[in-house]
DNA sequence: CTTGCCGGTTGGATCGTTCCTATCGAGCTG
DNA sequence: CAGCTCGATAGGAACGATCCAACCGGCAAG
């Protein structure tokens, strides 16, 4: 049992590991006490063969109510694990499905997670969520990963600056992907996005009517799906009401707080200072909103600020968020109910809107309009 | 090689899925357009055998450079994928590991759980990350997939309620399991928790050298460990003090800013009302920042708030929150440091303790002492 | 009495990889 | 020059499940 040890040349084999191969695992043997337990030995223990333990595990309808006691008992006596590696080998059909998500830390995103989650749990799937960052080597890195593991489908929402190819593998082999929330425009997969340019017509149609004319469009990077179409419907609105777009007023930054607060100070900074402010998303109202309190300024009162997305916090805001409400749990569950059309064969590929609306808080001091 | 189809005798086999088996996974075929190319495939097209092709695959120093270059062309000429169940089904070692977050709508444990990603990443292994939602059931539905799945090994945040037998299969079989942030006292498993206890005391001792006397201890559940830890030390630094703790001012609820709302308004209903709050953590002490605005009241000086965890956003609240920074990125890393020196053989178990320490902003009245 | 069917069960082949044990030629050594 | 080691490669067995075709006893139909 000397397995000649000659892991010494391991140690750094790994200059930069090859592209398509697996991780280099550090090998190292770990005390494992006792042999695995296999359906055969359950078999053994119950008297039946390992066919009848397998229909068993998969709750077949063909083995009769005692056998199958007489296996679960098999079952728990001996503590077997079922291995599920050791089936999708054979049964190309596997129950697991992944989840990536461009970053966790955003709670919107964190809460489009969870949202999905449920959906694929109620359906009898085990769903994992990888975190990406908003890095795409890293993406590519997760999805081989999950390709590798034999996923029934994705989800993925795209990581900044994905290639279009970034699915074509997946697609190829016939894994169901679906995005959520961001469309990679060259990718041939299914997608769900909010009516993103609507959501920022009708917020800056508000403002208008609340009487601003120097409306600023805060955070979010420019080259990102989203931007591109939330703040094309802040224009469209500007141009129908016949006022021109004013490209100083878009200030672009990382879509977090510390964007909302940088935006904002560059924009009170203009020699014609903006009066209200549409934020990429709620994260970065909220550094909107903080950056006016430290100037002593008060939100709703004088600086309008709406955001994006109605997260939960944004009802907690102070003053509560006036902000355009996507409803991650409506778009994660026809995200995740697309996915699993397509893992029952549904080839039709989706391309699927979801609905939005404004939510009228105070922080646009539209005053007490009855949020809903 | 026409694979008789008869596939029609499984159409509707889940009754309802029993206890330990796999999941029913309703079945029904996709459109996969073609075979799954293997590492025999490879093997015949770059004119070597399959084990030369298995070393390439696992970066093996033994193969010569030029026959890995060629299998590597062959690699990506074909479109082969690794199959990694096929892998562990050999060699029991995976490279997969397991992240289960009892809330990863909690900021904290969100920032916690791509904090230990990003460890794990580093050291070549694929994190996954499941999410349990405070549920015990489904804590254990998601600990048996990852079991099932053939996980290296778990970083666990136990949801409340964990009964203390639920690790006990996966250590039994030699999988390593770090808890983190919580600790479910009968589990045989190491653990990585902060020092809640000297935070809580710390933040307590510092809202009686601001002068108050009758402060709160509010949000989270009495029967969580670490309410008992942080409320602990809460009562360890007014007993020192000389000041009785009254049992009305600990008051319990969700430990979300739902539960500081109520929890404040609670309190403040007192006939003798505290003039600061412990919270429970920092989600809790934003509901409070939250319900003292509405009441008029400005936090720091009518009334103090300290919470627990200092996520992100605490920097960014109005007032700055004076909190107990538990340093989440920290305490990942070990936790993750510690899982990867079990996976390596160290079976020593841990119960390490992270340092906490309080950082004072505004919203605890002391004014400007140049925050952290 | 044979035949066919049906509910229930079974053994062998199989999935795609890694492990183990050859094999083979080249270079050394005594 | 036989024997040895060594680098590089090859082939078969194994892992633990599922699929498939066969089997079995009993019963109804012809």
């Amino acid at each position: 049992m000397e397995r000649s040890k000659k892991n010494s040349d391991c140690h750094d084999t790994a200059t930069a590991r090859i592209g398509r191969g697996p991780l280099t695992t550090e090998a190292n043997e770990r005390a494992t006490p006792r042999r695995r337990v296999t359906v055969i030995d359950i078999a053994r223990h119950a008297g039946v063969s390992k066919s009848t333990v397998s229909l068993v595990l998969r709750s077949s309808p063909l083995v009769k109510a005692e056998t199958r006691r007489l296996v679960e008992r098999a079952i728990d006596d001996l503590g077997y694990v079922y291995n599920r590696g050791a089936a999708n080998l054979r049964q190309a059909r596997s129950n697991m499905v992944g989840m990536v998500i461009n970053d966790l830390a955003n709670p919107f995103f964190a809460e489009l997670a969870v949202g999905i989650e449920r959906v694929f749990q109620g359906a009898g799937y085990v769903p994992f969520i990888a975190n990406t960052a908003e890095n795409p080597l890293r993406q590519a890195e997760v999805l081989r990963a999950l390709r590798e593991q034999g996923v029934a489908g994705l989800i993925v929402c795209p990581s900044r600056n994905t290639p279009s190819d970034a699915f074509k593998g997946l697609v190829a082999d016939g894994v169901p992907v679906v995005q959520a929330m961001r469309r990679v425009d060259g990718a041939r997969a299914a997608s769900i996005v909010p009516d993103n340019r609507r959501g920022g017509r009708q917020a800056t149609e508000h403002l208008l009517a609340l009487g601003h004319r120097r409306i600023a469009f805060l955070g979010g990077y420019r080259d990102t799906f989203a931007h591109a179409e939330r703040s094309g419907g802040y224009r469209q609105a500007l141009e129908a009401a016949g006022i021109g777009v004013d490209p100083v007023l878009i200030i672009d930054g990382p879509p977090n707080r510390d964007g909302g607060e940088t935006g904002l100070a560059r924009a009170l900074a203009l020699p014609n200072a903006p009066t209200a402010a549409l934020c990429f998303n709620d994260v970065v109202a909220f550094g909107v909103l903080a950056g006016l309190r430290q100037r002593g300024l008060t939100p709703g009162v004088d600086f309008a600020v709406v955001g994006f997305d109605d997260v939960a916090d944004a009802r907690h805001a102070s003053p509560p968020l006036t902000t355009v409400a996507v409803d991650s749990f409506a778009l994660g569950e026809r995200a995740a109910q697309t996915m699993l059309r397509m893992v029952h064969g549904d080839a039709t590929p989706v391309e699927g809107i979801g609905d939005v609306h404004l939510v009228v808080r105070e922080s646009c001091g539209a005053g007490m309009e009855q949020a809903a």
